[in-house]
DNA sequence: TATGAATGAGGGTTCATTCAT
DNA sequence: GATGAATGAACCCTCATTCAT
């Protein structure tokens, strides 16, 4: 039980460091610095950089996605594209609450990259969200279901730091309203 | 005339550069080497590599969009959607052959920063894109024009690095027709 | 009986990375991880690397000398020039077909060092080789014998290097001819 | 003249500390230090530390063995065994002065390495030292000049350092007389 | 304008050694 | 005896930026 706590206490630091200097500023000796530990357990458990932040990338999104799965699942939601869209909206409310996960993905433009890795999560034959999807894809005669999905995946993703950052000028409920109406019509293209 | 020229040799070794192996991999001693300037020549003209590649992201996207509405003029088409359709269209026909501009704004996962500074350059007042996009928008009782435009941009450059990477197994025409139907439904969301 | 065998196994597996890698290059995490045993395990056996080193020259240069001894005393050689070649000779064909060794004790450039353990060991006055050659040389009334000892050393280990490495253009017969030379004339300096 | 004033001054601190510290044991940083110029100056110099001690030997080396070729002009020997026992001379009786030299070279046990580039140097066909020697052996009938060359330059450097450094006990004078009979042997072989 | 030598903070990484278990 | 997680000093090297010429 001590014996991961280093591990722990580095991706803790590094994921607080990552979503306030961003990803790129954050050096290695901050991050060992923060976690209490000597640098070379740095390299005990990561890689790199990097492989540290794909850790928290996939732990951070599959702790979401599940979280949405599970609130899904208490609700009564029997329409497709209404549990789409709850998942969707609850990821969405997600990161309104905490904005700080974005810099995580975006302060370093790292965008492209989390795309690629989520696309890579949810269609991970074992997640519930993938599952799901393709469960519920498929009768509704989807042509293309992973299609689809990295469709939404990329339209959300893609919109969403712009909405919370203020970039673009709109408030969440329209937003929220947008992603719905696209969701819908995505779910239609046969 | 000899004046610029040290700058505009600037800028067209850096795209080379950036095109070819992304831009954090570039070095300012790479550009100017290419373009065989001094260094400090470099900081004569940009303040650093940022404000030189903000300079050629809007070089370059300007070019683009400006091509594909001299394009449209030349066409008979006169329905809102089919304009904007014909506008995206050219744009990924023209990244589809020139690639290598991906490359440029993703290689290093650019792309949140190349969308902020996209959006910008489209609203810009005087460009004629969006002049073309708000009387349009006007005409077809859009409620947010700019809004509108942000998605379907935010849309279309988040996904088409996937499609045109192969990141996704999609073909080019297939892709199109999903492009065709979000134009489509986002415009009628009013 | 198990005791002892993880130190042979550390001893065995440093000289197997020692020849392959070089002294250098090869970490002790490299050793221990072959010997299949724990790192501090090392440091149960040996103070450092350079004495683990040290050991291994002192072990591999007594066998050679002394297997040349053997075959020295299963011939019938009377002269002590002869002897004397006759040994040189043995450890010249050894490392001919051996050469891996010359890797260890050279690859790093540890000509140096080893010669000094090498000579220290060699007039260790319990060694067969130091008595041969002493007895011997007051038999031929050679003036200085442990330098003339040191000298054919030297040049030997200094030269063999070279020439088994085809640093230097000479087959071996040629060389050992040269040697031949140099031993006969060093042994007539009194 | 200022212009080089950087180098110069990185290739005499390195010297003194290779000389005193030995080469693994001086830092780059211990180099720049004592040379009071920021670290990377070093590198805009330098490839790394290996090509500064490469460098550092081919400028040592010539430079004495350009001295005694001087000095032996100076003289008026005639025979050829004694023009090269002159230089060897005169090599012995320089690091005798300078012994700081052999720590430079052998310190970390470089010697191997030092005898290649020093063979390099030496035969570098532009070389006096290359250039005497060959013609004087041709006038001698020596079957194979390099070789010889070699083995001499061998036998001296392995057996210089231990001399000096009093690892073996003899004399200088002694030594030398050695190194004199070993000479004019060598140049018998034919 | 133009140069390019010089800077030096900062980066990531390695590895011999220790020590609590 | 044996372990291996933890340490942290030390390493080499990069490169954006400055500034005297």
């Amino acid at each position: 039980m001590e014996e991961t706590s280093k591990k722990i206490r580095l991706l803790s630091s590094a994921y607080k460091l990552f979503t306030t200097k961003g990803f790129n500023k954050t050096t290695i000796q901050d991050i060992v610095d923060a976690a209490r530990v000597a640098k070379g357990t740095f390299y005990l458990y990561f890689e790199d950089k990097y492989k540290l932040q794909e850790e928290l990338i996939i732990n951070k999104s599959l702790e979401i996605f599940n979280e949405a799965i599970v609130e899904l699942e208490k609700q009564n939601i029997n329409k497709f594209d209404d549990q789409v869209i709850f998942i969707f909206d609850y990821v969405i409310d997600y990161l309104e609450k905490e904005p700080s996960i974005l810099n995580f993905i975006s302060k370093d433009l790292s965008l492209g990259l989390y795309h690629e890795k989520l696309i890579n999560i949810l269609e991970g034959k074992e997640t519930k969200i993938y599952d799901l999807f393709i469960k519920g894809a498929k009768e509704n005669n989807l042509k293309n279901p992973e299609l689809t999905l990295f469709m939404i995946i990329e339209f959300v993703s893609s919109t969403i730091y712009s909405v919370l950052m203020k970039k673009i000028d709109i408030n969440i409920k329209d937003y929220k309203k947008y992603v719905h109406e696209i969701i819908k019509d995505m779910l239609k293209i046969k």
